[in-house]
DNA sequence: AGAATTATTTTCAGAAAATGAAATATTTCA
DNA sequence: TGAAATATTTCATTTTCTGAAAATAATTCT
């Protein structure tokens, strides 16, 4: 056995009730104007303003950033130095607006490359979604919480409402409840509590026997199913994406509206889920062949979960 | 790196530094020789985090990145922590590396597609527009699809809407199969699958084997051509884009229809292409092979001359 | 053109964040 | 299992960051 995320949940788990705001689990959005909130480090107001910027159809004047940001001009100003100064943003002579700078564009393609990785997973989960017709994720336990690594949606358009990174109850969903069914009991009543476990639905399951049988159901069939349990109306089926070892590493859950399908018509999907399982195994451990260039070193390591405590 | 002893370097060189913009211009004092050149603000060092990251083939350790930087570990460690607490960066439970985040692989593709830089390049698109006289267009490879960058069309009345920011699939297209050759089969079958393939006109390629024939052709060739295998009567002709290490990062196509160009004439056009293509290398790299912002330079604020244009 | 208006920079002292050494905790390896 | 390597946290200081308001441009209006 073993439980992957326990070492997450140790970080939280300290808590010093200090100064430290580094809010874990605290989710950036860009959410606009939002004057009396305190942003996060200058670090992370210096991304808001890239994004504010690069998200803007021409060069930005510095008014305009202070507005979208909600940051004062004198601090918008200062940053806006300080980016321009390091070439992530650029200011035309006899323009003061600001800009895309070469070398965020440089990091810019630097990322697009680097990306390969996650897009041959994300090819998985598109063909996918494709033959299923209904949005389908990859989810990894992050402490005591679910967190979504990649998402296709079925329509075309970049919605991002349950984006990558964002994180989910673990008691109340498809792919939560499947990584639950792989720990004992004491286990897992140390990540989500005795109960009752907090209700989204008519349909959450809150409490903790309710909640165990469950958990033996799924171990017993392979598969976890959401029936409305989250969210009214929208039903889940996951099934587990394991490594060589048979441990189970994430989730891949399909997600539909009851209203396009019924739970018996998801089961209809098992096979197909089970395949696109199967294939994102190997994309979460690389045979390991050929080109080790060098600065492997430190790097090559097992991604294996494991975790004793 | 660089080796213990120097890491300490510089940062205590001088409280404003550059991101102050003192008017005052003495500040040239800068010992630091050393490893890369003295860090900014916080903000910034968080920009060479990402850098690091980003320029690393796989995640990164801490270990890695406090090494790489010449930061101290704890100094990494909080601003990696905040890097991915907000999105930026991800570390997938189980772990410890980090790798790109959600959040960071939207900006990139926002600045590509935003950036300053794409009026230079529309501008080279333009010019050669009006030099072939049929429409062209810059695209680069978004997951398992090729994304257009940037178009220029004709005057002609014959428009496709195809703007900027499609995307259309791979197996069909002169630049996603330029993209395709440049994979081992085992790598393209993994973003576009084992086939058969989409049939969207009787010319589209739609098995795999025939598929790498193709492929081979255009890897002897360096060109790649759609005939009406996307859409009837348009034909289509693409080159790589390189950057200074010779791998792909984007396709310059010409595109026509057939009844204005047969395959043949287009291939006439092939060192115009090829010509504009470098052109494109340039805007994709900008100058500044050595340091980006060692050049403090650009802090300088006094532009009495002003009067905007 | 000249004055009024608006936007950009600078200053500045208090407030918050960043720092690295050292201490802890965790994981990997032999 | 224990030594060795990594990753996190703590903490006393140092440094940077902030926003109000002032000082400077640049722009607009009349």
């Amino acid at each position: 056995m073993h439980k992957p995320g326990a070492e997450n949940q140790t970080r939280v788990a300290h808590g010093t009730g200090m100064q430290r705001p580094s809010s874990k689990s605290a989710k950036v959005n860009a959410r606009a104007v939002a004057p009396p909130e305190p942003f996060g480090s200058a670090a992370l107001r210096a991304f808001l303003i890239l994004e504010v910027i690069v998200a803007a159809k021409e060069p930005c004047a510095l008014a305009d950033v202070a507005r979208t940001t909600g940051l004062s001009k004198p601090t918008a100003f200062r940053i806006l130095t300080q980016l321009e100064s390091s070439g992530m943003l650029l200011r035309e002579p006899g323009d003061r607006r600001y800009s895309v700078g070469h070398r965020l564009a440089k990091l810019a393609l630097g990322v697009l490359q680097n990306d390969t990785l996650r897009s041959e997973r994300h090819a998985i989960l598109q063909r996918l979604v494709e033959r299923i017709g209904e949005t389908c994720n990859v989810a990894m336990l992050d402490g005591r919480q679910l967190m979504y690594l990649d998402r296709v949606e079925t329509s075309w358009p970049l919605r991002l409402h349950l984006a990558p990174g964002s994180r989910v109850p673990l008691h109340c969903t498809s792919g939560g409840k499947l990584f639950l069914s792989r720990l004992p009991r004491s286990r897992w009543e140390k990540l989500i509590g005795p109960g009752p476990f907090e209700r989204h639905t008519p349909h959450t399951i809150t409490r903790a026997d309710q909640l165990e049988r469950e958990l033996a159901r799924i171990r017993a069939e392979g598969w976890s199913a959401d029936r409305e349990e989250l969210l009214a109306g929208i039903i889940c089926l996951a099934v587990p994406v394991v490594d060589r070892a048979g441990s189970l590493i994430a989730t891949l859950a399909l997600q539909a509206p009851l209203a396009r399908m019924t739970h018996a018509q998801s089961l209809d999907h098992l096979p197909a889920l089970r395949a696109a399982a199967a294939a994102l195994t190997a994309t979460f451990q690389p045979p390991t062949p050929p080109t080790p260039p060098a600065d492997a070193r430190t790097a090559r390591k097992k991604p294996k979960s494991s975790g004793r405590k």
